[in-house]
DNA sequence: AAAATGTTGACTAGAATACTCGACTTTTCA
DNA sequence: TGAAAAGTCGAGTATTCTAGTCAACATTTT
């Protein structure tokens, strides 16, 4: 059930670009900061650039500029741009289903639902801005407490 | 955030071997149920015999036999074993902690860790004989009731 | 003895992951 | 005006993971 790298990074980069928001920063300096290298972030943020999340400044002082408010970034949907469906299975995912011989009868696909409305309950409801606040979903619904973590 | 087709299997056959407890099944007739080749679940069969999941026996008329209770098999321990941890990312596993230097101030570490939490508590709370008896709440609740088991 | 099973270990093709690299374009500024 | 400092783009690659296959063997039943 993992994230993949480039999921974390573009986070990560994310998170970096929220934090300076309104200035332009350099990839070097998202590197450093990010622990990612220089060039796979070039990937990365390049493809974050055309999914209309940042903006570019070329040349000297150049470098990337969070595009949108943090607020207005969603996570759950971030992840699903870089590394698809939040559904562990297909047959249970709504942004990419995939059909299984098993269906009609499969007695697992309501338990992969589940699985799947729980991951996008939590990623959905949380944007860039509730990360950078440490606001997790936690507090968003006494319902949720459940979860509290006892540590 | 996939779960891998070793996992699904294993449950697949854990269902088959459920619904005729105390049976023993030939690896062709789980084979026939569950549209997974024989060769591929003679490995995962014997992964699941070694974990004490199942019996089986050898010569005509052989095959596996479910050894636990259906209500002790807990479905994210089968995960687990046959597909390491249910958390998205090392820094928030419990069971295969992995550290990560931005830990200390890491803003998405919290994110991870409810992610793993919410999926441990859907797994960990569901055994094989809710999936037997179809007791997996199915309904997507407005707000969070889907995890509201009813019974 | 023959047939029907499970057991074991090795092997493999293909896909995905996690990057790297080089050549290019644009912008700034001395 | 030219050199340097950026982002852009396309391709390449090493490694790991996935999803199996397969052949030879061991055991049990009939």
């Amino acid at each position: 059930m993992k994230v993949s790298s480039k999921g974390e990074y573009a986070l990560r980069a994310l998170l970096v670009l929220g934090e300076l928001h309104g200035k332009v920063v350099s990839i070097q300096e998202i590197s450093d900061k990010t622990l990612v290298t220089v060039s796979y972030l070039e990937q990365i943020l390049l493809k974050l650039k055309k999914l209309g999340y940042l903006e570019s400044k070329r040349g000297t002082n150049g470098g990337y500029i969070l595009k949108r408010e943090t607020r207005d970034i969603n996570i759950g949907e971030v992840i699903r741009v870089l590394e698809g469906p939040l559904s562990p299975m297909g047959c249970a995912s709504i942004t990419k289903y995939e059909p299984c011989q098993l269906e009609p009868s499969c007695q697992l696909k309501p338990l992969w639902s589940l699985v799947r409305d729980t991951i996008a309950y939590v990623l959905d409801q949380t944007t860039l801005e509730d990360l950078l606040e440490n606001r997790i979903a936690l507090n968003k619904g006494d319902d949720f407490l459940a979860f509290k973590r006892t540590n």
